[in-house]
DNA sequence: AAATTTGGTTTATATTATAAACTACTTTAT
DNA sequence: ATAAAGTAGTTTATAATATAAACCAAATTT
């Protein structure tokens, strides 16, 4: 029987913002849009659930006179994620 | 930069669904309800999803006096899979 | 000094997933 | 023979989620 795959991290857009955070120290917002494409708005939205769940970190400073926001990922993140990796294998592996 | 995951695969139950019928030549409603734990209704809105792309076929019969419904998946419903799951490996592998 | 850009947030809308209600028929119990 | 309960689904309504549009505040460019 397939476990439930977190619904937090199965989602296209959260998914890749913890993806480029579990293979970094830290990204930026700016950055983060980049790499993922997607839309500021939506981005923040997705940022505050991540959050929100204690999985990543979010720190708002200044560079310079911009905003900066700086995203990292918390233990609970990776340990989250690497669950539902796990999870996820059981789906994927076809016998 | 990372792909886009084929929605109609990226999620929960229908990757469930997927995932026994790559496994499996066919399957029954039943079976797949069962090992899914979904509802019936969930099952057959997302079947009929799964069918509408063209991903997997379903037969209609009857085993005595009771409707069967066969499932099983196509050749495009494979490759489809095959893609989302190499598409996602790049989600999930940390370097 | 008006227009544009940067770095966001908030709010509204579209999409998706899920559950509840229903249909059609069969089996079992009365 | 008929009412009650079970099987195998479908349809429809609602809840959840994702996404985009609109907005804000400050900085920069023209």
């Amino acid at each position: 029987m397939l476990k439930e795959l977190n619904p937090l991290l199965h989602s296209q857009l959260r998914l890749a913002i913890m993806s480029i955070l579990m293979n970094c120290e830290q990204a930026s917002f700016v950055y983060i849009k980049e790499q993922t494409q997607a839309t500021a708005g939506n981005l923040s939205v997705q940022l505050d659930k991540l959050e929100a769940a204690g999985y990543i970190k979010v720190e708002k400073s200044f560079q310079g006179k911009k905003p900066l926001t700086t995203c990292s990922v918390t233990d609970a993140g990776k340990l989250a994620f690497e669950e539902y990796v796990n999870t996820l294998r059981d789906y994927l592996d076809v016998k």
